[in-house]
DNA sequence: TACGATTTGTTGAGCGCTCATCTGTTGAGA
DNA sequence: TCTCAACAGATGAGCGCTCAACAAATCGTA
């Protein structure tokens, strides 16, 4: 690196903005969910993606790639899951290295019943105190973002292996 | 709450692009600080407010609500960051209840020999991606979220106490 | 002055996440 | 066929955060 290209002040003000607005909207977010229905967040997420799929059923790694979530943290958060009894896994038959995650009854049921507040709350954080105008806007950067980082560049879980000698050639 | 206020499809893919560019960012910047610094972007956040503060030393509670920190969060990230030398506390004379939180040479050397890498991450995460358009609409977006939620309605680290007997009446 | 309510900050348990490491499986090339 | 890299997933230690509870000081009000 030659040398920093330090943010001007729009950026400066633009990051700590979004730092803010994040930060306040995850947890009054992380909050409701968990005072309300025991479930956290991210967990939540994981039976949403469930929830939307055949058979309410997808294997471990596709669950972490739609997801976001490195195998590794999707690996302790079904085991949790699988405690509380709202996902079972099964061994993939085709490949025995494989297993499936599903969302049981219960899961789906407890779902159902955070839904509603989890919506509310969302909505009051985020769509309430944007005008149409500024939803777009705010989704379109985001996809922005979306597109430029979730390439592959930076698998999750585990650092890109580098380049044996790749730098100062 | 009398029915759900779902939200429509357009609503569902902003939320979800949201959360998915905020993973990512955060994922990213996170896992570079941690790397190449050793400093958590939590903890890192806290060096920035009191690098910029007057005497680089703030009260605590002044720390906590610019860094919209809890006030646990603060007391824990704190104690990590004085085992570490980079921060000191001292008592507060005129308030007895009160302390200083100060950055030390070593806590402005280590937020000094971190920045660029950080700044880095950000710009390539966030900024060289979008448009100036977007970056300012970005901006805007996450300012109306912020002036929307932190007035105080809901302040961090505990819940608003609960009007005795406020609900059906 | 006296006393309850509020504010400030700390502490410890519990939990989710990361990182490093491990086992077992699959698949491509010699 | 044999080998070895890549893949799928699990696991345990370490750490940051939340929550609840606490101690101490200050404020407000009678």
């Amino acid at each position: 690196m030659e040398h920093t290209r330090w943010l001007d002040d729009d950026e400066q003000k633009t990051w700590r903005a979004f730092l803010a607005a994040t930060r306040l909207v995850f947890d009054r977010v992380e909050r409701q969910m968990s005072q309300d229905s025991g479930i956290p967040q991210a967990y939540y997420e994981l039976l949403v993606r469930l929830s939307e799929a055949p058979d309410r059923t997808l294997r471990m790694s596709a669950l972490a790639d739609t997801a976001l979530s490195s195998r590794s943290r999707l690996s302790h958060a079904v085991a949790r899951l699988e405690e509380t009894g709202w996902v079972e896994r099964s061994a993939c038959l085709t490949d025995r290295r494989g297993s499936f995650a599903r969302l049981t009854d219960e899961g789906m049921a407890a779902l159902e019943a955070a839904a509603p507040g989890h919506v509310e709350t969302v909505r009051t954080a985020v769509f309430d105190p944007l005008t149409p105008a500024q939803q777009a806007a705010l989704r379109d950067a985001a996809e922005t973002i979306v597109a430029a980082l979730a390439d592959g560049a930076h698998p999750l879980g585990v650092g890109a292996p580098e380049p044996a000698g790749a730098d100062h050639p």
